[in-house]
DNA sequence: GCCGTTTTCGGCCCGACTGTTTTCAGTCG
């Protein structure tokens, strides 16, 4: 069992106890110890192995035994018998909005309804109408549920969500001006995948704001529109949400529509504990109302520094907030090269000098040309001839750019037996190399593994790049054991790219936090195909950020001698 | 079922909205 089967089972679970009518803090409990394994960033097995199942957040004795008998046996009896007694076509059920537990319970027990398709059915033949707590609006409420259900669309890319927010944004200001305009919820926080895009204003005159904001251009068809909240879908599919509100409420809101969920519900326990009441208009003491104009006096009044919004998953932040050890999160300001991107000579759409201008434009120090190499056919890769004029031509781009230090390196395949496509004795030839698996993703754990750990001992390879292989919504991440790669990078000093790619994100922000604590360094590379590419570079840092990285953490917020320096150290490349 | 900056037992987040209701239950974020 994988860390992801575990966490499907335990929500699972959680599912059925509350349908079950179980005391609803068991079925939190349940919840809270599958987010907390789902961002662990290592392998629950391993933790398990070193007896240290209590260690992870959110697990007690009882899921202890619980995981303990998973792990040793691949079942759980618990489990079975729940699935006894409520099957799993309730559960489903679940998942048409407007339906919870209760009404689940309600559809299968009185009506025998055991998927979406038959709810559907019932309540076109109004049947639902009929059920005690419900009536005719409940019923046509669940019929477009199903509906949303059919057409809801998977969650978008951060790399996607981000630009459209940022066109929204400067819309809405020319349109009318609010005081205040910013993002919200997941989008806010950087999550490597966005559900809706959230919207906050501020402004005296609030529906003005939301009537503004359903008239824009790139507006589609506007699903609701009220004095202080608008839901639209634009031209390209995605639903946007925006809420206005008044000026003094702006600190509280904005903490509180940005999440996440969990880190929200610990802020409010620990007001709680204060004898203090918080929610998104602020604080409450009694009688007496405290609003926060700003997010900083949320965190204040509770004790705590201000938590930059990439750490807000209650996965230790609050912790860190109060004990003054927040990390200092590494900035897009802070990069000053880039060391994965291609040109013309492989894949890429410009030539090596207009990246070059490109990169001066941006303010980077260095940049390492690294096309790949000649296996992978697909993307034209460069034979070592190849290289050899690929590196004229770079002296020539030098001599035009003197300020923008261009470094020859490679995107070399690791192949199927763990080879790589040039010898060592050629490697060292390279300022910078970056190993990746292109081929054989789909190799078994142990294989996949032991080739990416053969790349990674060999002293010429600088970086491992994208290493997980996944692409979002599109391909799972290979079967490559992270937690060995971690290990291995850690041993051999060598470096693990944070790829930018929005479909990439790849190491994902936990296997960053997981490899920090390691003691690896990684470097957050665009993976550039073309000029515009060279911006993804935000989404690679969001992601580190994410994963508490600090500049210190991350090789190309060095300059250029001093990361040379720091691969020569290591071994054959590096100057 | 978890957990300890008032607790190893008794707590465990807040408000809006909606619908079926005469004061509340269910769902959602």
């Amino acid at each position: 069992m994988n860390n992801n089967e575990i966490v499907d089972l335990l929500r699972q679970i959680a599912d059925m106890l509350e349908i079950k009518g179980e005391v609803i803090y068991k079925t939190l409990a349940y919840r809270r110890a599958a987010e907390s394994i789902e961002s662990l960033g290592r392998d629950l097995r391993e933790v398990w192995q070193e007896g240290k199942l209590r260690e992870v957040p959110g697990v007690g004795a009882a899921l202890e035994a619980k995981l303990d008998e998973l792990f040793r046996t691949g079942r759980l009896a618990y489990y079975e018998r729940l699935q006894e007694e409520v099957p799993a076509g309730v559960v489903s059920l679940l998942a048409i909005p407007e339906v919870g537990p209760k009404t689940a319970r309600l559809l299968w027990s009185k009506l025998g309804l055991l998927s979406v398709a038959e709810v559907e059915q019932a309540a076109k033949q109004g049947l639902l109408r009929k059920l005690p707590g419900l009536g005719e609006r409940s019923e046509q409420r669940i019929l477009a549920g199903i509906e949303s259900l059919y057409r809801r669309s998977d969650r978008i890319p951060l790399g996607v969500a981000w630009p459209v927010a940022v066109e929204l944004m400067a819309a809405l200001d020319a349109a009318i001006s609010p005081d205040r305009i910013e993002t919200a919820g997941s989008l806010r926080r950087m999550r490597e995948t966005i559900g809706d895009i959230d919207l906050l204003a501020a402004a005296k005159d609030t529906a003005a704001v939301t009537a503004a904001f359903a008239r824009l251009p790139q507006v589609a068809e506007v699903l609701g529109q009220g004095p202080t909240k608008a839901s639209v879908v634009l031209h390209n599919g995605l639903q946007v949400d925006l809420r206005v509100l008044e000026p003094p409420h702006w600190g509280a809101a904005l903490q509180y529509f940005t999440g996440s969920q969990a880190h929200n519900v610990a802020l409010r326990e620990l007001a709680q504990k204060q004898g203090l009441s918080l929610s998104e208009y602020g604080f409450r003491q009694g009688e007496q109302e405290i609003a926060c104009p700003t997010e900083e006096e949320v965190y204040e009044r509770l004790g705590l520094a201000w938590v930059p919004p990439e750490l807000r998953e209650d996965r230790g932040e609050i912790a860190a907030a109060r004990e003054g050890r927040l990390p200092d999160l590494v900035t897009l300001a802070q990069i000053k090269g880039d060391l994965h991107l291609h040109s013309t000579w492989s894949d890429g759409a410009a030539t090596v000098a207009e990246m070059a201008e490109a990169a001066l434009r941006r303010g980077y120090e260095y940049l390492v040309i690294s096309d790949h190499t000649h296996s992978l056919g697909v993307a034209n890769g460069l034979t070592w001839e190849r290289m050899q004029a690929q590196r004229a031509e770079l002296a020539e781009v030098q001599a035009r750019f003197p300020a923008l230090r261009l470094l020859q390196g490679a995107e070399v395949e690791i192949k199927a037996d763990g080879s790589l496509d040039f010898p060592d004795e050629l490697l060292a030839q390279l300022d910078v190399v970056v190993a990746s698996l292109h081929s054989g993703l789909r190799q078994e754990g142990e294989q996949i593994t032991a080739r990416a750990l053969q790349a990674l001992r060999n002293p010429h390879v600088d970086i491992l790049g994208h290493p997980s292989g996944r692409l979002l919504g599109q391909r799972e991440a290979s079967a490559l054991d992270l937690g060995e790669v971690i290990r291995a990078a850690a041993e051999t000093g060598a470096i693990l790219e944070v790829n930018s790619i929005p479909d990439r994100l790849d190491l994902d922000d936990a296997h960053v936090r997981e490899a920090i604590r390691a003691g690896v360094r990684i470097a957050i590379n665009s993976d550039a195909h073309s000029v515009a590419g060279l911006d993804s570079l935000r989404y690679g840092v969001a992601t580190a950020r994410r994963g508490w990285a600090e500049a210190a953490h991350v090789v190309n917020t060095l300059g250029a001698a001093e990361l040379l320096a720091l691969l020569a150290r290591r071994g054959g490349s590096g100057g």
